[in-house]
DNA sequence: GTTGTGACTACCA
DNA sequence: ATGGTAGCCACAA
């Protein structure tokens, strides 16, 4: 087992830990788990994720309050539906302060 | 080994 | 606000 794959497990798991309606940053969730710098390993992660995980990926987004999709994407709209689902809101592409992030 | 890449960030002009 | 750049670091080729 690399040293990594415990990162990995460790990230999955403070990932699952994030309640419903709140959202956390690539870097935020890299510094939690005790592995600052880490923002796009996060990103490697999640893109490794089964389809079928019940992770709520979608509460991850950049640094900048958005997603880190291009807009015509089809993981961007099915992300953001994602959290406006579950009452996030989003201006101007950007999620709405008053919601956003967690802890 | 080396090189290129990325669901990232922080800085600076 | 916006665009370019330079760190960052695991991973795949």
């Amino acid at each position: 087992m690399k040293p990594s794959d415990s990162i990995r497990l460790i990230i999955i798991q403070q990932l699952s830990s994030i309640p419903k309606g709140k959202v956390c940053t690539y870097g935020d969730l890299a510094k939690l788990v005790g592995y600052p710098n880490h923002a796009r390993f996060v990103g490697s992660v999640l893109r490794h994720l089964p389809n079928d995980s019940r992770l709520p990926w979608h509460r991850v987004i950049n640094g900048n309050g958005g997603i880190s999709f291009t807009e015509d994407s089809d993981a961007y709209k099915l992300q953001r539906s994602l959290l406006e689902d579950e009452g996030i809101v989003f201006v101007n592409g950007r999620v709405k302060l008053a919601i956003y992030r967690m802890r």
